[in-house]
DNA sequence: ATTTATATGTACCGATCTGTTCATATAGTC
DNA sequence: GACTATATGAACAGATCGGTACATATAAAT
């Protein structure tokens, strides 16, 4: 039970940031949301920027878990599991707590290209491009990394749309148009 | 010359929360930027949301305007217009300052769906929806408003792709996505 | 020349920001 | 009981936040 108190913290900061946002949140916030205190944050990271850096790893471990798995779950074959990508959405953007892609929202405060922050989200969106990938090639893909690419700008602007509010069923849209894409990149 | 000082501070503020953030630019940074005094940026704006939202509003009509005006430049037919949007996207995303959509980023920072700032960026997103669509009635779309929404998917994940910098050609990849998305909704 | 409108600089407000200091507490280990 | 590791609270830096007060300047309009 050693590392529990670390632990807690990324946890619990993860779900302050994803709600508040990155700027918007600050430290003392994160007191009052955990009841750790502020010695003890700055013990565990050095500065807010490692504990950012510490809650986007846990964010993508869980992420990138829970979608592989709802593919895998949803759809028998390789193609219905990208298809399945897009129902998985479904449920994650009529999740209560659901405020977009914390990667994007994440980048967008931390703009620099070089920056740790960006740079690690955009680790986040290859990583799951080389699921994608994977899949299209198990599917039979003509150039399973141009569908993928392609599946993934629907994905991308899905969770855009989603969370801007200004569309009814942005992942309805998006399993639509995959389905055309499907049918062009795939055998018979 | 009336307005010219409030019109002057809403051009240069632009270029600065384009590049900077919201939350991450000060009105201090703003001052040092434009070389207005704070004292007449609050006599026009009672609040730094206020000065944002005019921002956002020249945003809007800049952008529009241009990619309405390149759209119609480099297609001839309607088709060829709806695909001449991707075109547009890689050209503004090779410009030098290039840093993604600023709604997107301002949706990001103000979170909250119906927050001024979140509420006006979404209203951007449905104007440009407005526009393509009714190019996509002009090309003879089965289901015009589909079709645009489909497209806008792509075009919004470009846009991601583009400031995350984890591909390498996102508009190329969205205008291929498009170009199969047409051959299904447009005849012949 | 006087009015009117707009812009300026500077100093300031109270609040909040990240991060530190330090003295104390808690708890398990030997 | 002594040692070690970890956690705590509260106070405090020094900077910056959005926003205000106030006295002065500039310039066009009458």
């Amino acid at each position: 039970m050693r590392p529990s108190k670390r632990d807690e913290l990324v946890r619990e900061a993860l779900k302050v940031f994803y709600r508040g946002g990155f700027h918007a949140t600050g430290m003392d916030a994160l007191v009052a949301a955990t009841g750790i205190s502020k010695t003890t944050m700055f013990k565990h990271f050095s500065s807010k920027e490692e504990l950012i850096l510490a809650v986007l790893r846990l964010r993508d471990e869980n992420f990138r878990n829970w979608l592989v798995r709802r593919m895998s779950d949803l759809g028998k074959t390789p193609r219905e599991q990208l298809l399945a990508l897009y129902d998985a959405l479904g449920e994650w953007f009529s999740e209560p707590g659901y405020r977009g892609c914390m990667f994007i929202k994440a980048s967008a405060e931390f703009q620099e290209r070089d920056h740790p922050v960006h740079v690690q989200s955009a680790e986040h969106k290859r990583l799951l491009f080389k699921h994608v990938e994977a899949v299209a090639t198990a599917a039979g893909a003509s150039s399973p990394a141009d569908l993928a690419r392609q599946l993934l700008l629907l994905k991308e602007g899905a969770i855009v749309a989603s969370h801007m509010g200004y569309e009814a069923d942005p992942a309805g849209d998006a399993k639509r148009a995959a389905t055309i894409l499907l049918a062009h990149h795939l055998p018979e």
